[in-house]
RNA sequence: GCCGGAGUGGCGGAAUUGGCAGACGCGCACGACUCAAAAUCGUGUUCCUUCGGGAAUGAGGGUUCGAUUCCCUCCUUCGGCACCA
């Protein structure tokens, strides 16, 4: 994850004192907002609490007070620091302070600010801190009414909502006179609650989704929800409800709660994982990658959770501890007959990225996590009794002839057979230390290498040198393999190894600078370029620093063992084949019967969905409660109809997410897992948006899914989604991970009742960059909780066009200024051009500056009187194009406005205008004028002058002139309609 | 150790291609309105300053008339991988 929390790193880096901090003890004021807000700055404790229901119209503010004992000690402040711009108005404060400060309030805690020492120059001189500390949490209710006016978010939204739904506003239907645009959004697990991240994950994407619709583009924008998974299980096996019960009950609470956001989900598509009518097709695709000789059955050593009692795919074990991803316990190995998916067949594949628009964090994650690496597979015979020829992977097979000694995982089967009697019971001691140690961990990067001698020896092919066998732990059975050839002259780790046994280095690549003389005892692996030495007829082959055959020394090598027999050109991958087999209940089952005479089958097509029975007891054994159930996992054979068992394994939840894209095309569609026509239609997605997290995962299978398909048949194209996005994380307030143990949980529902949807939407693009995330700041979603109101005031107010007395007095000095109609055009424009370059680029939060920065410049205008009630066109253009902009982002308020200014429903049917570039231009620029790189003065000059005409524009500037002080410029750079630029 | 992000005011962040650093917003300060608050509206708000100006985008260097942007070295931090042969 890219995901970084800089408010903590700044703050760890530089903690300042705080101006506030220091100021604040002048600026006495009631005790109740002092209180509130030197709690609230002491202890930060800016809690969810802090947001509470409306009350009688009544914003109602609860803050929760809790340890205060910081502030007891009092500040001193440095005099230099504290100003005091009017000192009537301080002591006015201070008498405030003292008269009424003092007098605790009814369920207040009262604090009196430390008072620093210039205070004594002030009558009163009040008593030292002495705070009223509250022995435990109280609740501070602070009335903050609201600016009456008559916005009423939860009306409109509620009105709108109901009136889309009703009219099918955004069902996607195939329609060949536009084209397509397929936006897809990672599907949320239904955990029961819908926080402030799956908002943020979901709202900008809707936001962009309407933007294209409006562009022209028929847009489809679906929901599901990924139901099958561990947490469902858990909780069933702590608290005995069903999962299937609990899971649906989640399901309806997260879409009740995701209806309030107003977005454009095509809810007729919505598609579960954990229906019957989903996962039929889940166990359907099984099949057909059974057939396709995709799945396989494998006895293998796997990485188990003894708390979730389930195997874990490689990418779900964490860390260097090797912890669980769910529940972070340390995995532990079993060894289990499971199935597979045959991934690596498309590892080179799946490292091609040219057709698609990925991140290229996501790219790299993805090429890293396959890790191909090319070089050699050698036989190397084994000379003794048990002869037998050991096969090796290498990236170097141009240092062969430095190969020494070979290395054995402790593992490798081979071990057993060729390990001398005398030696056999240390190899036996180190084998079982290693074991136990693999649990733990063994790649500690600094340990120590470890290893015995097994007394065997081998022959090294291209030279015939007798070199020993050894196990060691450094070499791992599970890449490459499992036994390695050692060559110690270069590689820093057959160097550390050969040092501590004290066994033979040759060099082989000596680097060019370096002259025979000078060699002498080797201090250290050299893996740098140079020429092959002590390699027979390779002598003087050049060597460099390249991987595989562009290593003009490797691919001589390469050519050359190929001829003789010894070897092969191979490519070596770190990717694993796709562990499926779950041992849970909460999963789609994998449809395999096994017979005793007919092996594995799959279930007949005409017995799909084979479902889950529902009534199966959680006994907290390990074993899958499938394999429990006195009669489900009993049948008969597809073949033979003998008696026959069910796989009592489900899939990883995985395979369910691989596919749903292709669901939404046809929910309900029966014949098959989806419609040609719609397929045709809508595939692939054009936008994928969701969490980097799943880079390795998800992303990677559904990839692989797409292209396995592909083969066999079912889909088109290369890949499935042709351009992602990342959203960032968004952190509590606390700046860490939101969980609910840490209580830092924002809940969305709170903040859309007592804000409306539109101010909470418009707050999560405007927060942080989209792709970046940030910690939550409940504070700041004031800002734009106004920003919706000042655009309601806008449309609805008109009596602020006029210039008028009391609150808008200052505004007949407005009103006397001219306002060029032109300059509100050229606003509109040029911010239409910016939020449209936004929409296109997911840089949602410069969309709503832009809006604002608009909102603020027609505030200006309609104050200057010249365009306000006057029904001029430019006034109306603006309204018009404004409440277009804003539809995607603020979808109710947008509709609402619309309406009232008389248009035809709906707002959101309506073309995205078009910028008028014309209107757009400016028709005159300031340039800043730059001597020796600093700006010194700033001229105004016509759009279209001339770089000669700009020159003496500059030239002709009294302050460029002073500074010039009769100096010739040596040089001047006019960088158009940029600045201007003198080198003296 | 390797790979990939990130580092800009008190805070979130802005700055199409190398061209006015700090848009927009939060917070804060002051003012208007108010009995008083809240709300609303307005003004100001990077730092230093002898008021001329100077310094500043993690640190140091380089290229350039000009660098938040490009190059080199380093630091911090987040994420991934890690005895991968």
């Amino acid at each position: 994850m890219t995901t970084t929390n800089k408010k903590e790193t700044r703050k760890k880096a530089a903690p300042k004192k705080k101006k506030a901090d220091v100021k604040k003890p002048f600026k006495a004021v009631p005790a109740k907002i002092k209180t509130k807000k030197l709690i609230g700055k002491k202890t930060t404790v800016r809690k969810p609490a802090a947001i509470s229901s409306l009350k009688g119209g009544k914003a109602v503010k609860a803050v929760l007070v809790k340890k205060v004992k910081k502030i007891e000690e009092p500040i001193s402040t440095p005099s230099s620091q504290v100003k005091r711009k009017n000192s009537a108005s301080t002591s006015k404060a201070i008498q405030a302070a003292t008269t009424k400060a003092i007098q605790p309030v009814k369920n207040m805690a009262l604090i009196v600010p430390p008072i620093p020492s210039r205070l004594d120059i002030v009558l009163i001189k009040p008593e030292p801190a002495k705070a009223f500390v509250p022995a435990k949490e109280e609740i501070i209710q602070e009335e903050r009414p609201r600016h009456d006016i008559s916005y009423s978010p939860k009306s409109i939204e509620a009105k709108w909502q109901a009136k889309w739904e009703a009219d099918h506003l955004y069902r996607a239907v195939i329609d060949n006179s536009k084209t397509k645009h397929y936006a897809l959004t990672m599907l949320p697990y239904p955990s029961g609650d819908l926080h402030i991240g799956h908002w943020f994950s979901m709202i900008p994407p809707d936001a962009r989704a309407r933007y294209m619709r409006m562009k022209g583009y028929n847009v489809m924008f679906p929901m599901g929800f990924d139901a099958f998974g561990l947490p469902a299980e858990n909780a069933a096996i702590k608290d005995g409800v069903h999962p299937m019960k609990r899971t649906f009950q989640n399901i309806d609470k997260m879409r009740t709660q995701m209806k309030t956001m107003g977005a454009m989900f095509d809810w007729e598509r919505e598609m579960i994982s954990a229906a019957p009518e989903y996962y039929k097709w889940t166990e359907w695709f099984f099949i057909q990658l059974f057939k396709a000789g995709l799945a396989y059955r494998k006895m293998s050593a796997v990485d188990f959770c003894p708390k979730d009692n389930t195997t874990l795919a490689r990418e779900q074990v964490i860390g260097e501890d090797r912890v669980c991803e769910r529940c972070g316990t340390p995995v532990i190995k079993k060894e289990l007959d499971q199935w597979f998916f045959k991934a690596t067949r498309y590892a080179d594949e799946l490292l091609n990225f040219d057709s698609i628009d990925w991140p290229q964090a996501v790219k790299t994650l993805q090429t890293n996590w396959i890790d191909r690496s090319e070089g050699a597979e050698v036989q190397f015979p084994v000379v003794g009794p048990y002869s037998s020829l050991i096969s090796v992977f290498t990236t170097r097979p141009d240092t062969l002839w430095g190969a020494t000694f070979m290395v054995f995982s402790p593992e490798h089967p081979l071990v057993n057979k060729i390990t001398i009697d005398e030696n056999k019971a240390a190899v036996e001691e180190y084998k079982t230390q290693a074991a136990r140690q693999t649990e733990i961990q063994r790649g500690a990067v600094d340990k120590e290498k470890t290893g015995v001698f097994t007394g065997a020896y081998a022959i090294n092919p291209v030279n015939q040198a007798r070199i020993p066998i050894w196990i060691a732990d450094y070499v791992l059975m599970s890449y490459g393999t499992g036994a390695i050839m050692a060559v110690p002259a270069h590689d820093e780790r057959d160097f550390a190894f050969a040092k501590k046994y004290d066994l033979p280095i040759v060099p082989v690549i000596q680097p060019e600078a370096q002259g025979e003389a000078e060699q002498g005892e080797i201090h250290a692996a050299y893996a740098g370029p140079g020429i092959m030495v002590n390699s027979g007829k390779f002598n003087g082959t050049k060597v460099t620093t390249d991987k595989g055959r562009k290593n003009p020394g490797i691919a001589k090598v390469l050519d050359w063992i190929k001829v003789e027999g010894i070897g092969k050109e191979t490519v070596n991958y770190r990717y694993r084949d796709w562990l499926i087999s779950r041992q849970r209940y909460w999963g789609a089952p994998i449809p395999m019967i096994h017979c005793d005479v007919h092996g594995w089958n799959p279930v007949p097509d005409d017995q799909l969905p084979l479902l889950l029975p529902e009534d199966v007891e959680w006994l907290p054994t390990g074993e899958s409660p499938l394999k429990l159930h006195p009669t489900w996992k009993n049948t008969t054979c597809p073949v033979c109809g003998e008696a026959a068992v069910r796989e009592t394994d489900t899939m990883d939840t995985f395979m369910c997410s691989s596919w749903y894209h292709l669901r939404y095309l046809s929910p309900k569609y029966d014949q098959g897992p989806f419609n040609q026509t719609d397929y045709d239609y809508w595939m692939p997605v054009d936008t994928y948006t969701g969490g980097i997290e799943h880079a390795t995962m998800h992303l990677l299978y559904t990839r692989f899914f797409h292209k396995a398909l592909r083969d066999i048949g079912y889909t088109e194209g290369h890949e499935p989604m042709m351009q992602l996005r990342n959203q960032g994380m968004v952190l509590g307030e606390d700046g860490g991970k939101m969980s609910k143990s840490k209580g830092n949980v924002i809940a969305p529902d709170v903040l859309v009742d007592r804000y409306g949807a539109d101010s909470v939407r418009a707050y999560i693009m405007f927060f942080a960059r989209w792709e970046m995330g940030a910690p939550w700041d409940s504070q700041g979603i004031e800002g734009s909780v106004r920003w919706v109101r000042r655009v309601w005031m806008l449309f609805t107010d008109d009596s602020r066009g006029e210039p008028s007395s009391g609150i808008n007095a200052f505004n007949s000095t407005l009103a006397a200024r001219p306002y060029d109609a032109r300059n509100l055009r050229r606003k509109v424009h040029q911010t239409l051009r910016k939020v449209t370059h936004d929409f296109d680029n997911f840089e949602f939060n410069t969309i709503i500056s832009s809006l604002m920065e608009l909102m603020n410049e027609m505030y200006k205008a309609r104050e200057a009187g010249a365009l306000a009630g006057s029904g001029s066109v430019e006034w109306k253009e603006a309204l018009e194009i404004y409440l277009k902009m804003m539809a995607p982002v603020t979808p109710h308020i947008a509709e609402e406005l619309w309406a009232q200014m008389g248009k035809p429903y709906s707002i959101h049917q309506q073309p995205w205008p078009a910028v008028d570039e014309a209107a757009a231009k400016e028709d005159s620029i300031e340039l800043p004028v730059q001597i020796n790189g600093k700006v010194r003065d700033r001229i105004t000059v016509p759009a279209e002058a001339t770089e000669d005409a700009i020159k003496s524009a500059a030239l002709a500037s009294e302050v460029v002139q002073k500074f010039l002080a009769g100096r010739q410029p040596k040089k001047m750079i006019v960088a158009q309609g940029r600045l201007v630029s003198i080198v003296v």
